[in-house]
DNA sequence: AGCGGAACCTGTCGGC
DNA sequence: TGCCGACAGGTTCCGC
């Protein structure tokens, strides 16, 4: 579910309510998340430790601990993170928790167990984390790398702008949003995108996510912010999960086709 | 370089 | 009602 809206909407929340907060108790409840960690492992190496802060890597969430090390997580497909009062027992889907000093839990949620969890000493051991490209929100993320990347390569801008290597945080929604407000077609051959195209691209990029970011991300069916409430973002989607429905900005009816076996929605009139 | 397919899991929805 | 296939926002690996 979760793409850069979302996950920044969970950082932002989790941040100032974690900081400071000592790690006091950890039980994990299904270990699908922890990789080849045992969960005695996981367990050790954070007891003890304090959360100093939370911030964002494309989709990543990075947890800055103290004295050392950070927790690496990643919602993929379901997770969620939620800040809740003691709890007497583990819910349906609840699958690692967080028992912090002074009472509460963070609770690591996750119905279909694609997400993951992973201590490290220092964030370069995250092969993971290495291999992101550019944060679309950095100043790095600028309309003259967008064109001279893109002009490097054949792929269909979907794929391009999906793929994280090359920019770090964007899934099939946000794509489907930010080539709509671009007018770019999502077949288009990275290569064929001109100055002009790019640095709408670019803009484009930069308003959707903000912009989501400002309404808490959107929730199609599973995303949660860290008080259980969805986001409000999906009242503003154009594009995404509308085939058949009249384009928002020339009536013609909203396409969908498959690209790398997931659905692409976009308007075959303004996507050129 | 780029693509299709599969795998990791569980839940929901539509059709018959 | 019950069963079955398709589909779901992500990432990674493998083979061509």
């Amino acid at each position: 579910m979760p793409e850069l809206p979302e996950v920044e909407t969970i950082v932002r929340e989790l941040d100032p309510a974690l900081a400071g907060r000592r790690i006091i108790d950890v039980r994990v409840f299904r270990q699908n998340a922890l990789g080849d960690c045992p969960p005695a492992e996981f367990r050790q190496a954070l007891e003890g430790r304090t959360f100093e802060g939370v911030q964002r890597r494309g989709k990543f969430l990075i947890f800055r601990l103290r004295p050392a090390g950070f927790l690496i997580g990643h919602l993929r497909m379901t997770g969620k993170f939620i800040l809740s009062g003691p709890l007497e027992a583990p819910r349906i889907h609840d699958r690692v928790w967080f028992g912090l000093a002074g009472g509460g839990l963070m609770v690591f949620q996750d119905m279909r167990c694609f997400g993951t969890l992973q201590v490290v000493d220092s964030l370069g051991e995250s092969a993971s984390l290495a291999r992101l490209g550019k944060d679309p929100l950095s100043p790095g993320f600028s309309t003259r790398w967008l064109a001279g990347a893109l002009a490097a390569s054949r792929a269909p801008l979907k794929h391009w702008l999906m793929d994280q290597t090359r920019v770090a945080g964007l899934g099939n929604i946000y794509v489907a949003e930010i080539l709509f407000q671009a007018g770019l077609s999502p077949v288009r051959p990275g290569a064929s995108v001109g100055l002009e195209e790019a640095r709408r691209l670019q803009r484009a990029t930069r308003q959707v996510l903000r912009k989501a970011i400002r309404y808490n991300g959107t929730t199609i069916s599973n995303f949660r912010r860290v008080d259980e409430k969805t986001g409000q973002f999906q009242a503003l989607l154009k594009v995404y999960g509308k085939a058949g429905e009249p384009c928002p900005v020339c009536r013609t009816p909203i396409g969908r086709l498959r690209q790398q076996q997931r659905s692409t929605f976009y308007c075959p009139s303004c996507q050129v």
